[in-house]
DNA sequence: GCACGAAAACTACTTTGGTAGTTTAAATTC
DNA sequence: GAATTTAAACTACCAAAGTAGTTTTCGTGC
């Protein structure tokens, strides 16, 4: 649904030939769900010539923010360390990857410790 | 959806009255997500004298792993570690909060070390 | 044994997400 | 200026989630 955030602007055309290779979606399906999309307001157009530009609305990273907030909520009960915690206890993070960890906690201590 | 996991079988009343007063809803409303939910496998039911105790099948972790599974599949590529960044970059933890980060660090690389 | 009441069973309606066909409008080309 | 092409508009269908009303069943108390 938003694989439209890395082109940055694009025709439902466009849109169908990025997408019909991995999901064999119809022209007239892409087209359907930018309408729905413009709708809900996550997507605007701009006309141009014959078609429609399509552009985000809303950032990618906002939409994380937002699921994952929700997320957190829902499955955390608000508690943001609780999710980290769950996914050190899952062993999701291999050797390397909880090395580079540590800087960047220590720079976002130092962030906060700044404002 | 998933407020039975405190009690650990419970009759529908007894899981309207706990819902009731958040939502609104009614008590066969209730009973009718009761029974879509053991048609997907997620609850069971024993029948005890005149009612059904629901228990849930599913545990609370598991549940957990899917779903942040799956969303750290859909927005962050399926990298666990983007999804750490993205909550510290974030602010969501404060500087209590990623102190306590360290131990858990080192505790789970120790253990990945040992197996 | 019968009436009453509570719970289950059955049925139904609405919204939303997802998918797509058909019709219309308009621009480009000959 | 008419024909062709292409994109938008309109309409439609299905499945799943969410909400709830009505009917039936069955156990309990009198």
């Amino acid at each position: 649904m938003q694989v439209l955030w890395a082109v940055e602007e694009a025709t439902s055309a466009q849109i169908h030939a990025a997408l019909f290779a991995k999901h064999g979606l119809a022209l007239t399906t892409i087209a359907t769900m930018l309408q729905k999309m413009e709708a809900k307001g996550v997507v605007a157009h701009r006309k141009q010539g014959r078609s429609f530009h399509y552009r985000p609305i809303v950032g990618e990273e906002e939409v994380r923010q937002t699921m994952v907030g929700e997320l957190v909520g829902r499955l955390f009960g608000g508690d943001s360390l609780a999710l980290v915690h769950h996914l050190l206890a899952a062993g999701e993070l291999n050797e390397q990857e909880l090395a580079a960890l540590r800087p960047w906690i220590e720079q976002v201590r130092k962030e906060e410790k700044d404002a």
